[in-house]
DNA sequence: GATGAATGAGAGTTCATTCAT
DNA sequence: TATGAATGAACTCTCATTCAT
């Protein structure tokens, strides 16, 4: 299956396609590597503090894109002075994509770990991306907010570096996360692509849906009605489209 | 049904719940009137004017989303001067909820317009909504937009007024808009509200992705290409879902 | 009499070469009019609170150099806010650079009043000067010292611009303010051109005398002494010079 | 010969009168002590380092001023680290008195090598001035910039410990510099006073002249011909104010 | 002694908002 | 009604200075 653009809008429920260009051979994403010679005095310092700034920035930026966003929240959030974080990263901007190859760097690592390419059934597969999806949503709760916030940034500041450092990546192969799928197991008739994709909506939609009911209810949300209503929709698909 | 763009908007379920939530019914949404006895002064001005300052206003807001967006850079839009936007509107957030209830009142007034409740067809009533959603653009074209970044707005200043607003309407009934489809037409072993459900979702996602494709070509679609790809999916699911 | 750059040092006691450039051949020195369509917004506004800003900025830039001025401390001397600097000017260095073309405008003016390019007498034509000095002096005391100032900037950040300026006027012809000097007073073996940079380094060497003593007692001056001595040193170059 | 302000503009071509007044009865000029007791740590390093870092401190605050320098430019110019800084002088005030100390120091030393109190001449004694004036150049190249630098600094912070200095030594005696000339020289109704104070001017202007001209061509000068010049203006002063 | 991470005051600048006209 | 001058809080960013190592 080729379509990545299809992916794009797996924002914030499975991945965002931002994160996915750079897909191997050999089955295994690998990051961008450009700020590793960068940053060294933040990827110096003690773990728990930079986690703490990470998770800050990711939630200021998600939340109120670029521009809105303050480094004094961030800051403030993650309990240091605000010239810091200018000791850390030179500006805004730089500490934004910082963010954005961070990103890049733990969704390919857990990508590797939770996704098993040899596995033929879409569904299976399909629960192994929202696996995926949660175990970086244990580290870093704002980074997949941060990716679909990335993805619909305008910001005139950094809209032209974002789109060449999407455009650079889209030189590689796409798709392998949803590659290697059995397709006879579909029924004559049903496109297994389109299938996919429809599945793929499905499970965002469903994700957004539950974002927006917990915003309206104040967060706590029941997970196991939560996946039985998951489990219902893809028993429905296994009753559709596979023969 | 054709214009699949027009539907980009339809963020999280076609018409955002935020706007659909008080339908009634007798089949017909009220808008919220709250602010009937408000911006008289902005109201009794002359249209043309009136709707150089809604359209400059929209479009800032939804690009920019509520704390980026300038109120110098609405006036100038509007062609009219700074002061005039705080004469008309006591401050950027009651202009921002004055935008919320007019776009409330202007897609209810549409609705009646557009989507015949009688219709029970799953797939001509997407057409109609497609429609409405068409109508409202013509006239506003950042209104839906708009509507959007309402939606996914954190800002924390309107955050909660916009979080009371939505409650308050939560009280009544919901999706009138797909109401009275006949669901006999659906498979044994097909929840027709999923099958909605999952239709809905796939015309948004179809829609985020030539708005991704987009972006990153530059902006010019095929829109006849769109079209063959928007009828193979309702084909599918009318092989799949219905008898 | 050719060399300008003698003139270079005759900062604050008699003219900085900066303002001379435009000599033209008619006698009179034109202003550089660049700004004459920007500012428009500072111009306009009343005439004594435009002078205090003018005032409190030319200080500001004078004494502490482009850098280390503060736009903060020019709005706290002229009695305005913060803001208000910036709706005037876009930038600090947008007033920097007004009021180097608002100078230069100034002192021409005044140079058409004060000095007769007909006088052949250095002596007198020196006077002249010295009271084109005081007059400038009494309606921008901080002036001249800006326009030294300017001449030693070093900042990156207006260098260029600075020099661009400063080498655009050198196009036009120099040295009106001692062109037409009668040379034949000179006695044989004095060249007149040696001479009156003499004079000038002089007339410059006793400013910067009263004006450190100023500085160390406080700031009276005895005018009258000052005029005694000033008469002293032209004295003896009458007597030393001239047949 | 009195009047030791009239020095005061010597800065940079000849001495700046700041590091000269305290003269003493046998000739000697001796320095301000007041540092002694600090600094210890500073003074008690390896030497090439402790003229690194003066160096790098003279050329900073010469160029920038006093407000503008940065002490971390300074650091890493002298390739120090930035706390070095800070443990060697406790602030960048101290570290700015502790070089106008040591600059006295410096000057004083020089002095003593270099003039000859016992030579009559006013032009002999002005060459071994200007011998002076190099070979503290050959050691601090911005050792001079900065005692300009510093007679024309105003901000607050350093304004008034810098008056009360020079206050402090104003109550010695002047003037030696240029003490014991033969004024028998000199014609009748030619002040030698004013004629020595014609010539340090003289010598000023031509160097402010060459500086000007350097910062316009970009830096090169032609040493020869400043030279000629130079002879040619003290041969028009031997002519004019000898006997 | 020597480092550089960390702080917070203050820089230039923007912007919603007020108000005199 | 309509304007835009004027304000001040908040923004990003810099820098002298402190301090744990």
């Amino acid at each position: 299956m080729k379509n990545i653009i299809a992916l794009t809008t797996m924002v914030n429920s499975v991945l965002c396609p931002l994160c996915l260009p750079a897909a191997q051979g050999d089955g295994v994403l690998f990051a961008n590597r450009r700020h590793i010679h960068l940053f060294t005095k933040f990827l110096s310092i003690e773990e728990e503090k930079r986690e703490r700034v990470i998770n800050a920035a990711l939630k200021e930026f998600a939340i109120k894109g670029y521009t809105a966003a303050s480094t004094n929240e961030i800051a403030k959030e993650a309990s240091i002075s605000k010239g810091l974080v200018f000791h850390y990263f030179k500006s805004k901007k730089d500490l934004y994509f910082f963010l954005y190859d961070h990103t890049l760097e733990v969704v390919n690592t857990e990508l590797r770990e939770a996704v098993d390419l040899l596995e033929t059934d879409v569904f299976v597969r399909m629960q192994q991306v929202a696996r995926l999806n949660l175990a970086v949503y244990s580290k870093y709760p704002s980074m997949m907010d941060y990716l679909k916030s990335v993805y619909l940034e305008d910001a005139e500041e950094v809209k032209t570096d974002l789109l060449e450092r999407i455009q650079g990546l889209s030189t590689g192969e796409y798709g392998h996360l949803f590659s290697g799928i059995d397709m006879t197991k579909f029924k004559d008739g049903v496109s297994p692509e389109q299938a996919i994709n429809v599945i793929l909506w499905t499970v965002e939609g469903l994700g957004e849906q539950y974002k927006g009911r917990s915003r309206l209810t104040g967060g706590v949300l029941d997970m196991d009605a939560i996946m039985d209503e998951f489990d219902r929709y893809m028993e429905m698909f296994k009753t559709t489209f596979y023969k």
